[in-house]
DNA sequence: CGGAAGATCCACT
DNA sequence: GTGGATCTTCCGA
């Protein structure tokens, strides 16, 4: 029996931001050939769908590259950024709201070995550089677009229950990157474990 | 069909 | 803190 049991699809099944709060503290697990690499999530983003300038789902729009944004929550959107990176998002809310959580940061508990082969050609000189930052958590598990729609309540790739953090160690602070969206970019849905050194650059103030 | 933008990362100063 | 890399995706004409 795994240390590392799914939660439920119903926990998605709620506003982003609580879901956005209640992801921190918790395993994301990702089975690579018979491997297993495991990050404890410290940094995650809210994303409101429709009123929201920020997100993909703004506005309704509906693309073939966003359409899985409109899944029930519990399942993964995966989505190529500057052409180069890929970015996580666990789906939040009931089907059509376009709701969702951006996975920004966390620390590794099991695999670090080959998370370091799976962004070798980079230099890490902290630790915190290592799944740092949306992008190099894809890196580190190598997630790419062929789990975009994927059940996140089970393997390849899944959220596992674990220790929330405490409401009083939740910093809120503005999105990262999204200065184009007006007031939205103002919006306090940034949340990570305070004072935590994986947390992404740059630091909430 | 072309232009422009983008939920980022990295090396360097 | 800054600038360049890099290219898919989307929207307007």
């Amino acid at each position: 029996m795994s240390r590392f049991r799914p939660l439920p699809r119903s926990f998605y099944r709620r506003p982003a931001e609580t879901v956005a709060r209640d992801l921190l503290g918790r395993y994301l697990v990702r089975e690579l050939d018979g491997e297993r690499l495991v990050l404890r999530l410290v940094e995650t983003e809210a994303y409101l769908g429709e009123p929201d300038r920020a997100s993909h789902a703004w506005a309704g729009r509906r693309t073939p590259r966003n359409e899985s944004l409109y899944l029930p929550g519990g399942y993964a959107y995966v989505y190529m950024i500057y052409g180069m990176h890929f970015c996580l998002n666990a789906v939040t809310g009931e089907a059509d709201a376009g709701g969702a959580v951006l996975l920004r940061a966390g620390e590794p508990v099991e695999g670090e070995e080959r998370m370091r082969e799976n962004r070798s050609w980079v230099r890490i000189p902290r630790p915190g550089d290592l799944a740092g930052g949306p992008g190099k958590i894809c890196q580190a598990l190598a997630i790419g677009r062929e789990l975009d729609g994927a059940p996140l309540d089970q393997p390849p790739l899944y959220i596992a229950k674990g220790e929330p953090v405490a409401a009083e160690e939740i910093m809120a602070s503005p999105r990262i990157g999204v200065d184009y969206a007006g007031e939205a970019a103002l919006w306090p849905l940034r949340f990570s474990e305070r004072g935590h050194p994986h947390v992404s650059r740059p630091r909430p103030s």
